[in-house]
DNA sequence: CGTGTAGTTGAAAAGTTTCAACACGAGTGG
DNA sequence: CCACTCGTGTTGAAACTTTTCAACTACACG
């Protein structure tokens, strides 16, 4: 690996920002100098909980992590997935207390960064700002597609869905191609995040299979067909503003 | 009525973010200039629709605006209702292009910003930024309850979370009290909001009337026994970030 | 006084959940 | 190397919540 992994946090952040707008040598270098802190997490481990009031703003390098709310009786309700570049939990700069808890789902490598020096960067560079601000609501316009599966469209239509939009998250960050990628869900974080029990997600993949659509096995998903499914499940990527970067 | 209308509305604006931070002389100025446009329209008339790419940002001054998304087979998903004070535009600074629909739901005054002085303002005055960028991370955090709601939550619980939602952000700007609140959605309205049937959202609530819970009469809802009906919901208003001006 | 929107009702159907059992593979300790 | 456990996936049958469809009532408005 050519970099140091500190290193690689941040040049990850400039490339994530640079793909939407080009930043100036200023901005890079302010972005660079970041005093980020690497750590290595487990699968499964909580990064932030519902409640705390975190110091830093999490940057994933690498793996996957989660967003989700526990209610009574053991219930869970995921409320988003995220892969490398993003930051989960950037509305901690602004909002202090955490209404939700953040939590990895694969081993992954995240990257701490001071609010402090996130607050000096922005008002020091509004531009960033202006950016990240950007990143948060396009964090939102997913939580609507989400509510609007959850709302509106059968289990069927909602996995598939789901599986369209990591897939085509996951090419924009060159972690996927070919209709292939990784999907390390198990059934039952599948359920969680799409409002659904475990057993009928598996009988809904099982359907799919049938008429296959695609494969899922060992944490890989293989969309056979991508014009079906994506038609069937309404999916339009457009919500996840990925225009300048998408091929 | 003491104020023009156009300043009424940058009144209203200044209003809401004085409740969670203390501005500047400057920063009052800044927002007091921002050359407004108000206007009034009636009820259920479209604002902005998915696919637009506007201009202007929406201030509600009086009456209810929500924001929509329609799919195939006219099913509607209602994401968010907005009072008084709310942007629910306000994302269309930094994402051109709307993935939703926003329309008035009772007939109502808004006020049109132009992007361009919005963006000059938050340009000059980071602090301003920092508060606008704050209010689209709570309109998040509703979009998070409402997806905890329709993922995880009975019929029952959800229309309980959605009034008690409605009636505190309502009491938080003095249009509601003694749990008494204006409502002006149609059992259609609730259907789509919290993804439910307009037969079921009836059949609940009159479930809720019989156990004297609450009224729902002529678009004015009153919370008989607030205590169990929150409870009833698990409603943690904390999300709401109502902190410094709840009571 | 008619027309239309909103609310209500009943019965049957559908989608999804629940519960309980079983299968499979990976990892662990004896 | 086996037995054991644990997490994950799979299956079946019954139950439940919610939907569907269709009809009907009530009320406001022009």
């Amino acid at each position: 690996m050519p970099f140091a992994p500190d290193q690689h946090a941040t040049t990850l952040l400039i490339r994530k920002l640079e793909s939407i707008a080009t930043l100036t040598d200023e901005e890079r270098q302010a972005l660079d100098s970041l005093p980020v802190r690497t750590h290595v997490l487990g699968a499964r481990q909580d990064i932030v909980r519902d409640g705390d009031r975190p110091t830093h703003c999490c940057l994933v390098v690498e793996g996957w992590a989660c967003r989700y709310k526990l209610l009574s009786q053991g219930k869970r309700q995921i409320l988003s997935f995220h892969i490398a570049g993003d930051i989960p939990d950037l509305l901690s700069l602004h909002v202090p207390t955490m209404d939700h808890s953040l939590a990895t789902v694969t081993s992954a490598t995240v990257a701490f960064i001071p609010h402090e020096s996130l607050h000096t960067l922005v008002a020091r560079h509004p531009r960033l700002a202006s950016l990240l601000w950007r990143d948060t609501l396009i964090d939102a316009a997913i939580f609507r597609a989400w509510m609007v599966g959850m709302g509106r469209r059968s289990a069927y239509e909602r996995i598939g869905h789901l599986f369209c939009e990591m897939y085509v998250k996951l090419e924009a960050v060159g972690l996927a191609g070919d209709h292939c990628c990784p999907l390390p869900l198990t059934q039952v974080d599948l359920a969680d995040a799409l409002g659904l029990t475990p057993v009928h997600v598996n009988r809904v993949l099982q359907e799919m299979r049938r008429q296959a659509l695609l494969e899922l096995r060992s944490r890989k998903l293989v969309i056979q067909a991508w014009d079906e499914l994506s038609a069937a499940a309404e999916f339009d990527p457009r919500y996840l503003q990925l225009g300048k970067r998408a091929a």
